[in-house]
DNA sequence: TGATCCCGCCAACGT
DNA sequence: ACGTTGGCGGGATCA
């Protein structure tokens, strides 16, 4: 049969992740196929044909295949197993050989990870499942999550566009930051909390229970999330009423993305994709039902290797979940650069925000109500209008756009540059004022900081930035060494700021490795950045989960575990103490000493107070405000109500909320000599310059110092030093070999209208344009002091890594339903096995 | 058994 | 009206 044939070249690429597997051909030879069979008139009896045999000639192509490898072994037990009933071989093909994993196995296999521009990736729904032998049912199912991680887009109807994992990056850096803004980091450790309490049926306050949920019910509603470049194209062809799988997919995703052990179960994933468990009418069903999608979804995400389906074991038995074994998401570097310019950066501050409008609830509690009710579309435009933002921001750095006259996308620029430059200034003239006072305080508050270290305030805000940018560990800096606060302070002045003691116990909170931080005495210890790294030891190892312990308490009392416990008002605690104390005796123990050397230092003090930017929680919502137009209108009226004295400040149309995100627009016109070879690092120089515009140069902090900071940190080796170069430092970090190839598949982004991109690019790349960085890519940027400070502060912003999750802790003023130090979460020993 | 999750009905849409 | 999408959950398999 010829259907077979074609088939087992499938089966041959189903070898591996073998990245560039016959970029070039498959959709036509994919075509060619049918042709080639004789029998099948129509496809529709090819079907029937494929249908009445399917077992038996996957049967046969591994056979063929056995040679394969780990997918081979999978066949060979599956054929094992048939052998020994041979009458039944043909009736079943045995559920596995049907499973959604192998076929989206083969799904993969048929394109490329990084198809190149030329080619051209189309997707016929039809043909491919045609060719695998499926339903169209079933692929429907593969493409919606791949769609949601914009590795395909859909062009029209029954037609894809294949991407690969070109923008794989730059999606879940999206997807991390929208997690984060979620506070999904908090919504787990609810959940977890609500659990632990359910197992003791502890006396139900649902006091707690009933604000904690309402707080972090909210937001639950989320739209899909989209990429600058993919998002119009998309919603021309469809309906973006896109529900489950799409969206339930990214959020999944978000979930491991936002979680320290980036390990999820299906449990908790099913309860916060629901959303409603607050209500605590679990619905069996329907929970049922989220689990069975959540399956769905794991299963392609597998084949993805994205994650990996392991078992936490509790007291409660053994549980399904799933590690994340994708690649390590970083903040974008302009992201990070964003928020370093939105927030104002105190160097012990060890909280994180998660969110602007975590800050703004705790700042403001009565206005946050108002941003809290963002309503899923608000996400989305939000998102949007964040990237939009970007793009404007970038093009007029980037040098290729400069260069392509030609655009007539551009003639649309200059006029809204104009605008946003006019704004820009504004903010500026009153950030300025700010800033100062943002040094007074800093200057008071930490000694080290050397008033020269206090950069000019930044007319860009970035609102989304915010929240990861609190999230800093300040121990990463130790506020002994004056010389590199300087470097940690994000210069961003936005214009109003608050400054926000936290507790040497909340100070845990923020740490990214929660497990740790109980034993603590010195908060700043907990800081540290031990970040992500840790995760890969604890799998398999037991693990805490719910690490975050939130205690508005003195700081004293919570110094250690033990004590901190007791001083938890609840009686749930004293369960807890008892049970995880040995742990936390045990383990944290060592985790701790480790800390402290790392650390080192000692700053025994805590003064954990970090400034908020209001301002800039009123960008975010400006931004809303700024991207589709559509949308815009909607969004308006809300961001409006967040009320950032600068958005009072400023009249709120639309026009002018657009003007005012982008106000990073103006700054520098960079002077970016790009290196002709990395066309995708322009975005990048576009990030640095606009924040790297208010920093000195001068006050990159030694190179020896970021060594230091960076072995301490673990985020090198200790022997490793970075070499003056930043931006090559990046490299060891997350390099992985994805070797980018800057050509970019051209995905038909004539078909955006946005003119605001200027994303002539010669090759058009989504991820040169958007500035997904590849570190490939940031390798190839030359070098230039803004970049170092970028990097630089990349690097010192992200202590945690990508793991690092804003905690909850944040809110102490309750407002949110999670904050309070009420939200106390028991640790719990978690095994992580591997299936 | 409980964990997985295939299968395909059928409704919501698009054309 | 018909074809495409894809929500949904019964119930078969797997471990």
């Amino acid at each position: 049969k010829t259907p077979l044939k074609q088939s087992a070249t499938s089966h041959s690429v189903l070898t591996e992740i073998q990245p560039d597997c016959q970029p070039l051909t498959t959709p036509p030879k994919l075509k060619e196929i049918p042709p080639a069979d004789p029998w099948t008139p129509t496809s529709n009896l090819k079907m029937l044909i494929s249908a009445a045999s399917p077992e038996i000639r996957s049967r046969e192509q591994r056979r063929g295949l056995s040679n394969n490898t780990s997918e081979v072994l999978q066949a060979k037990h599956c054929l094992q197993e048939q052998l020994s009933g041979d009458e039944y071989e043909k009736s079943q093909p045995s559920r596995k050989e049907k499973s959604l994993g192998l076929l989206c196995h083969k799904f993969l296999a048929r394109y490329p990870n990084y198809p190149s521009t030329a080619e051209n990736n189309y997707i016929c729904l039809d043909e491919v499942a045609e060719e695998l032998n499926v339903e169209r049912r079933r692929i429907y199912d593969i493409v919606n999550v791949l769609e949601s991680l914009h590795m395909v887009s859909r062009l029209a109807k029954n037609r894809y566009a294949w991407h690969g994992r070109h923008n794989l990056t730059k999606t879940l850096q999206t997807l991390k930051k929208v997690g984060e803004e979620n506070k999904y980091t908090q919504q787990i450790q609810m959940i977890k909390k609500r659990e632990y309490e359910h197992e003791f049926d502890i006396d139900g306050e649902r006091n707690e229970e009933m604000a904690r949920s309402f707080g972090s019910n909210e937001h639950s509603e989320m739209c899909f999330v989209e990429l600058p470049g993919m998002e119009f194209r998309a919603a021309s062809v469809n309906s973006r009423k896109d529900k489950s799988l799409r969206v339930m997919s990214q959020k999944f995703v978000m979930l491991f993305l936002v979680s320290t052990p980036q390990i999820v179960s299906l449990e908790v994933a099913a309860k916060i994709l629901i959303g409603e468990d607050q209500l605590e009418d679990l619905d069996k069903s329907k929970f049922k039902t989220k689990i069975r999608r959540l399956y769905d979804i794991a299963n392609v995400l597998s084949s993805l290797e994205l994650i990996k389906k392991v078992h936490v074991t509790e007291e409660r038995g053994r549980k399904p979940a799933f590690k994340w074994t994708g690649p390590e998401v970083l903040p974008s570097i302009r992201d990070t650069k964003l928020e370093a310019t939105a927030t104002t950066w105190v160097p012990h501050i060890s909280e994180s925000i998660t969110s602007k409008e975590q800050c703004s609830k705790n700042l403001f509690p009565s206005r946050v109500k108002q941003s809290f009710t963002r309503h899923p579309s608000l996400i989305k435009l939000v998102k949007s209008i964040e990237n939009d933002r970007r793009k404007i921001q970038s093009a007029p750095t980037s040098p290729v756009k400069i260069s392509t006259s030609s655009d007539q996308n551009l003639s649309a620029v200059p006029s809204d540059m104009a605008q946003l430059a006019a704004i820009s200034k504004h903010q500026l003239e009153g950030q300025s004022k700010k800033a100062k006072e943002m040094k007074m305080k800093l200057a008071l508050e930490c000694n080290q900081s050397s008033p020269e270290a206090v950069p000019k305030p930044e007319p860009r805000t970035a609102p989304l930035a915010q929240k990861s940018a609190l999230t800093q560990p300040l121990g990463v800096l130790p506020p002994s060494h004056s010389s590199v606060s300087p470097i940690m302070l994000p210069h961003t002045h936005s214009g109003v700021s608050y400054a926000i003691y936290l507790h040497p116990s909340q100070a845990h909170t923020v740490t990214t490795y929660s497990p740790s931080f109980m034993l603590q005495p010195l908060p700043c210890a907990n800081v540290t950045g031990i970040k992500s790294m840790n995760s890969k030891v604890l799998n398999k190892i037991t693990t805490e989960e719910g690490n975050n312990h939130i205690a508005k308490e003195d700081p004293r009392k919570s110094l250690t575990a033990n004590e901190k416990q007791t001083v938890k008002p609840e009686s749930t605690s004293q369960k807890c103490l008892k049970r995880s104390q040995a742990l936390q005796e045990n383990s944290l123990i060592k985790r701790c000493r480790s800390d402290d050397k790392s650390l080192d230092t000692s700053p025994t003090f805590f003064p954990s107070g970090y400034l908020i930017p209001l301002p800039q929680c009123t960008h975010h919502g400006n931004k809303a405000g700024f991207s589709n137009k559509e949308k815009a209108g909607i969004c308006s009226l809300q961001h409006t109500t967040y009320s950032s004295p600068i958005a009072d400040e400023i009249p709120v149309t639309a026009s002018e909320l657009k003007a005012v995100n982008i106000p990073a627009f103006h700054i520098t016109p960079l002077n970016i000599m790009v290196s002709p070879t990395s066309i995708a690092a322009a975005p990048v120089l576009s990030n640095s310059c606009l924040n790297s515009s208010n920093t000195n140069s001068a006050q990159n902090p030694s190179s020896s110092v970021l060594n230091f900071t960076l072995q301490h940190l673990g985020l090198i080796p200790t022997g490793v030093q970075v070499p003056t170069n930043p931006v090559l430092q990046h490299t060891p970090v997350s390099s992985k070999p994805e070797n980018v190839s800057h050509s970019s598949e051209n995905m038909n982004l004539k078909e955006e209208k946005v003119s605001k991109n200027i994303l002539q690019l010669p090759d058009h790349e989504l991820s040169g344009k958007y500035s997904a960085v590849t570190p490939s890519q940031q390798l190839s940027v030359p070098k230039e002091p803004q970049e170092l400070q970028t990097v630089k502060e990349n690097f010192f912003r992200t202590p945690g890594g990508p793991n690092t999750v804003s905690s909850s802790s944040g809110n102490s003023d309750g407002t949110d339903g999670i904050s309070q130090g009420t939200l106390y979460i028991p640790q719990r020993k978690l095994e992580v096995s591997e299936d």
